[in-house]
DNA sequence: ACAGCGGGTGAGTGATCAATCACACATATC
DNA sequence: GATATGTGTGATTGATCACTCACCCGCTGT
């Protein structure tokens, strides 16, 4: 009884877009299969490949999609604040960004990518992703260049820390390298 | 002539594992076959295989002496300052980094390692690594616990900037991020 | 009744890959 | 000379993957 109404090719493509990106999360680039897409969308491997002609397709759908909602998240953040220096906006803009990336889907899928930039049109997406991000960074804050740098370099920081499991580590290095980093912890409520 | 002697296979193994740096870091892990690495070793992948028996102990084997060479070019840079303020010593161990992965390879191995950390072992070398090379900047330079942290969290901006390759975007967003970070362009010297 | 069409699939195909095996060639030891 | 051991390879295997093709189903218009 889940599906209410016919779906169309419109309305299954941001289905399969968002299975993508939680697949790629996963695995990767290199290391996911558009069966295995396929199967998180609930269609076969053939409808797939029929709405996205090229796994590179697919990929880059899903990353697209992913810097979307990171740029809407920032965005609303910023707009909600009520800080008035550049840097107070700026944090809060880094704490939606960490409570964005809780479930750890949109910081592995760009991590992926970063790796996968080698492949010319994952390349290209992640540089319009990362113009979008920088730019709104920049905008919405107000703040100077180096205050927005230190942002993205501690935003890199982070993905490290998540990717690498350093969060868990219990070991003065580990929390050198965490110090100040919200992870997620999909936490025991 | 220019085998002056026996090849034993404790002379192979470091070749291998040169050559299975310099190919893992161009197609990544899930990328790379291991008959790709073979051929850059010139050997047969079976032999690859008789010294390393799986895909997974070769990349590691890899991605282990990649940190070896970044430690050892982080001390000897420490080691060679005259600086006497420990945050110049941080920036001398920069500038020795900046200069050591001119060839992106050590690099983009690491971006690598990042995105296919979810295998168990290559998240245990690459927290090794992370182990060595945060000890190792902390107590060489002798800077407190967030400078430490700022020297790695634009390391990792570096590696952004690398991947993504931002340095050659002719752009404001990416001159913001690439500001101050050095970075390759194979120089015509 | 039937043609046309968008949505959707099962069953392939050719290529590729991690890993294995049987075997060759040397050197050494007895 | 026989036996063993280390170095090295070509051929193969079984699995997997990106991508294709022939085809089915249900709808709409005539």
């Amino acid at each position: 009884m889940p599906t209410k109404s016919l779906s169309t090719s419109e309305r299954r493509i941001p289905a399969i877009v968002d299975a993508a990106r939680d697949t790629f999360a996963v695995g990767g680039y290199a290391g996911t299969t558009v069966a295995d897409v396929a199967k998180a969308a609930g269609i076969s491997s053939a409808y797939v490949f029929k709405l996205f002609p090229t796994k590179q397709d697919l990929f880059v759908a899903a990353l697209d999609r992913s810097f979307v909602e990171i740029v809407e998240t920032l965005t609303r953040a910023a707009d909600a604040s009520s800080a008035t220096k550049p840097d107070d906006v700026l944090d809060a803009m880094a704490a939606a960004y960490a409570g964005l990336i809780a479930d750890r889907t949109l910081l592995l899928l760009q991590v992926h990518a970063q790796s996968s930039a080698g492949v010319t049109e994952v390349g290209a997406a992640l540089r319009r992703g990362l113009e979008k991000v920088t730019t709104t960074a920049s905008q919405k804050s107000k703040a100077d260049d180096d205050a927005v740098q230190r942002f993205l370099a501690f935003g890199q920081l982070c993905h490290l820390v998540v990717t690498a499991g350093i969060g868990d580590v219990d070991a003065d290095w580990a929390r050198l390298i965490a110090r100040g980093i919200r992870h997620p912890d999909t936490a025991t409520p």
